[in-house]
DNA sequence: TGACTGGCATCAAGTCCTTGATATGGGTCA
DNA sequence: TGACCCATATCAAGGACTTGATGCCAGTCA
């Protein structure tokens, strides 16, 4: 039997999607030194980010824009509660559903963090320059866009 | 007591690094169900592809290349080669290490596996065009070099 | 009105990965 | 040669997240 010939190219790794892997994975390693500091998992922050800027959202549409389940949000939310950074209130119409809202104390630890996480954004700006920034926000939205086509 | 002004600018989740982490999760949610076809975890695919990239590869340098703990790569490992995908070989001079290699039969399952997710590469590359794919992978190699300052 | 459908939340069990600690072997330097 | 240091690999325990199953509630349709 012969080995049938290798599809694999060598590039492979050098293509887009690997480079977006490495470049992720570098930034959140970077990030989470700096959000330890204020006590907050880079999960825990993306979550504070997110009630911040969305206010009353509940927790299945939470964990779809944070790319994990329904169950990991509850649990996560569960621990902000008990550490007084999040709160639960009920939907005013639909009994079931929980609405979720900063504590002030959450928009302390939140504004905290972000002093610290900023100054990452900013080298990534800095070293862009404002026109490449924005290019890049664009070429990833392309890249999103391509990959919404796929359902 | 006054509340401290609001530090975190509105436009917080439309800041490079958001736009990165989204773009990231949707393709590893794209590529998922392409990979479990074949009966692979996308971290499964990571390693094989590494491996066959990059032969002899230990595991501890896996780790680092991976973003994950050298632990975590030994019990991927462990899987991986009681499933015959991959193998261990001593190193012939540092006898405490091991090299690792692609079967005959890991090797064809990484091709099958990047036959099905290829196509998602290919659906990102051709949104993109050859001109704007290579811009986005310099821009990425930039934010990594921005990054890389940090320590 | 009552049955059906769909979305949200929670409980339970299992998987994957992490941190911490330990053993082993090679390289360096006195 | 021997002591020290560093890197790899493994064992153990804990944490975070997943899938699967269940209950609950609002809206829809016959």
């Amino acid at each position: 039997m012969s080995q049938p010939p290798d599809v694999i190219p060598e590039q492979a790794l050098q293509r887009v999607g690997w480079a977006l892997r490495r470049a992720d994975l570098t930034l959140q390693s970077a990030k989470e030194p700096a959000l330890r500091a204020v006590g907050l998992s880079t999960a825990s922050y993306s979550l504070l980010m997110h009630v911040h800027v969305y206010p009353g959202l509940n927790g299945a549409e939470l964990g779809r824009r944070l790319g994990v389940s329904t169950q990991a949000v509850a649990l996560l939310v569960t621990k902000l509660e008990a550490g007084g950074l999040v709160e639960r209130r009920a939907h005013p119409r639909h009994r079931n559903i929980q609405e979720l809202y900063l504590t002030d104390e959450g928009h302390r630890t939140l504004q905290a963090a972000y002093r610290h996480v900023g100054t990452i954004e900013d080298k990534i700006t800095d070293a862009l320059g404002p026109e490449e920034a924005q290019h890049l926000r664009d070429l990833l939205d392309t890249v999103m866009a391509a990959l919404a086509d796929t359902e």
